[in-house]
DNA sequence: ATAATAAGACCAACCGGTCGGTTTCTGGGT
DNA sequence: ACCCAGAAACCGACCGGTTGGTCTTATTAT
């Protein structure tokens, strides 16, 4: 195998495990052995790679928000319809909800370490601001195209942010409760109505 | 000074000392030589009261859903409108904020630690599911008193309940970036309209 | 007196990170 | 084709420091 692509190999390895580990177990719980025992990795690959516990944290981090930016990017550039764009995103997350529900959970964890870390701090507001500004130019959006009525759109963009949110949250903290999938979808179709969602 | 007082000091102390470490530096980074100094508390002394750390972790838990039921039980005595009772509690949260927005940050905290501990998992499951019960109760009521217009009040409180998490999870984390006491007053204002708010 | 409470020295376990040494890859000289 | 030297990647024993928890001793209240 070539060098590099043997590097990027174990790069990944360890970022997968520590991935899982994080979501599962939670940051500070989870030791670099463990990491490096489930990647099947020594630890001098570990900190050959990384500089330290944490870096690995924020390059995780860090992926998650590239990851949002083309899934941004993604959404923005279909035709559809306001309504109908939101009702396919929620579906998005429907479908990811039921593939891969703890795929969420390292979401608890960037957050819990937001407090402790001024840099992963940074990210997670970066990620939600991403967001409040994504939904508030969607719904701006629908007005201009006839779809929403929305007085106050920033308002209902902050409104729409903290559902899903909070959707995603209790998604996390009680996976079996409700299927959150489909109540994320069922919240923001009765969102969309309550806009004055008008069929285009 | 009476022995029972004495102890009942001593405990509260840690408890107090134990909350206001846990919101600030996270669980896990918290040490109880730490806690124990903060509380003016020698290590006996905690362990006398304690079994362990994480039982002063679940005991914080349980006073906080003991003091959520002592809200749910205020909020319902009054004879306001449902939409005055609403506008009442945002403004009370308004006020907390104020007062102590730090006070929200150990609710990550039990969050965080639900999946490392069954027993915390319980309480903020419970947590939340109270908050349902009760957000659908206020809502039925809107509806039988005529004050408000809602078909279907489960998911209408699920969709209130997100948007107060979501809210508070903003606030913990980016509390500088808004005012979001007053994003919770005016967001909540904005369902109970879009909810067919009557003035009564 | 004696039982409850508090004190703090102490311990075994663990953790993040280091370091000297080994293996694997690459590219050029022959 | 072969060899070799240097670099990159990898290994895992080891270290200093910290942690949660224990235990013996001292103080205080009844």
């Amino acid at each position: 195998m070539k060098q590099e692509e043997r590097s990027q190999e174990t790069r990944s390895r360890i970022l997968a495990a520590a991935e899982q580990s994080f979501a599962e177990h939670g940051y500070d719980v989870t030791s670099v052995d463990s990491i490096c025992h489930a990647a099947g990795v020594s630890k001098g690959a570990f900190y050959h790679h990384f500089p330290s516990k944490g870096s690995v944290f924020v390059a995780l981090l860090n992926a998650w928000l590239a990851e949002l930016d083309r899934q941004f990017a993604a959404a923005q550039t279909g035709g559809e319809s306001v309504p109908r764009q939101v009702a396919a995103m929620a579906a998005g997350v429907n479908e990811i909800y039921h593939v891969a529900g703890t795929k969420w959970n390292i979401l608890l964890e960037f957050w819990a370490k937001s407090k402790a870390d001024p840099e992963v701090a940074r990210s997670t507001v970066e990620m939600i601001r991403r967001y409040q500004g994504f939904f508030q130019q969607v719904l701006d959006r629908g007005v201009s195209e006839g779809s929403l009525q929305v007085k106050n759109s920033n308002l209902a963009a902050t409104l729409m942010l903290s559902a899903v949110l909070g959707l995603l949250l209790q998604g996390i903290l009680d996976p079996e409760g409700q299927d959150w999938g489909a109540l994320m979808q069922r919240v923001l179709a009765m969102l969309m109505e309550s806009m004055g969602e008008r069929k285009l």
